[in-house]
DNA sequence: TATTGTTATACTCTATAACTATA
DNA sequence: TATAGTTATAGAGTATAACAATA
């Protein structure tokens, strides 16, 4: 097949990579069964204790309203919980629970082995420069 | 917001880039109402005349069950015709008819718009260098 | 009036499975 | 027995709109 133009457009050529990449992070998070979002939502929540749904809006690139379920879901699984805040009886804020703090250590030991398996494929030096080229996109 | 190990995560930073990416796209193409994988498809129709519907499953990284409703689609709407293939009587070939000729042209000029606008936000050696690098990750 | 969280809905993309007609 | 195309279905992800409670 000739490809024509669609071999040097990035467009092309960066939603082939993320589909490789969430493949291959698929894979590697099955028996945990998160997803990528799920994953970035606990780290998140583990960095940023009693932080609200809507402060979690712009990092993930989620709105709300779809935030709403991919929480609940974590919430369910006992991995997070919400609970009122104290100034605002609107916000709800989150908290990881122990089983989720447990939960994230196992996440984090799979993207290590995810992200050794780039790091041969591609090379530390051509990831950093991608990780540079790719905040250049981050519109937020 | 920490962000924590994110901002350093090539994985996070990519689906980022991607769905950024993708909104400027839908944006240029709106009146249009291609949407990217429909647009790569014109391309490889064009570049490719007489080609199976299983010859742009590798390069598109659709399943063939799941391109049939999008070829479908362009079919319908009058871009891309189906015909019999000459010797193997399950096979079918694409072609594009004049009005597909056409759209994909105007689809140029619109791409040619989208394109200019990260040219001007990322600079040219660095739209290059991301290439290079993307095509590493391509998997197939 | 504006904001936080929520529900509902629809559309796209993706994944799996199964079917048909050919080879 | 395998392959090309097709159909069906279910699950994510995403987008818009609307609503309740609260600020």
């Amino acid at each position: 097949m000739d490809l024509n133009v669609l071999g040097d457009t990035f467009g092309y050529l960066l939603r082939r990579a993320w589909r490789d990449v969430d493949r291959r992070f698929q894979y590697h998070f099955r028996t945990l069964r998160l997803t990528a979002p799920q994953y970035s939502i606990l780290i998140l929540v583990n960095a940023n204790p009693d932080c609200t749904p809507g402060d979690l809006v712009q990092p993930l690139g989620i709105s709300q309203n779809n935030l709403v379920g991919i929480i609940g879901d974590l919430i369910d699984r006992g991995y997070v919980r919400k609970a009122a805040h104290s100034q605002d009886r609107r916000a709800r804020i989150l908290a990881l629970t122990e089983s989720g703090s447990a939960v994230l250590a196992e996440a984090h030991a799979a993207h290590a082995v995810y992200a050794a398996e780039y790091l041969r494929r591609i090379g530390a030096d051509n990831l950093r420069e991608l990780v540079r080229l790719l905040t250049m996109f981050d519109a937020g």
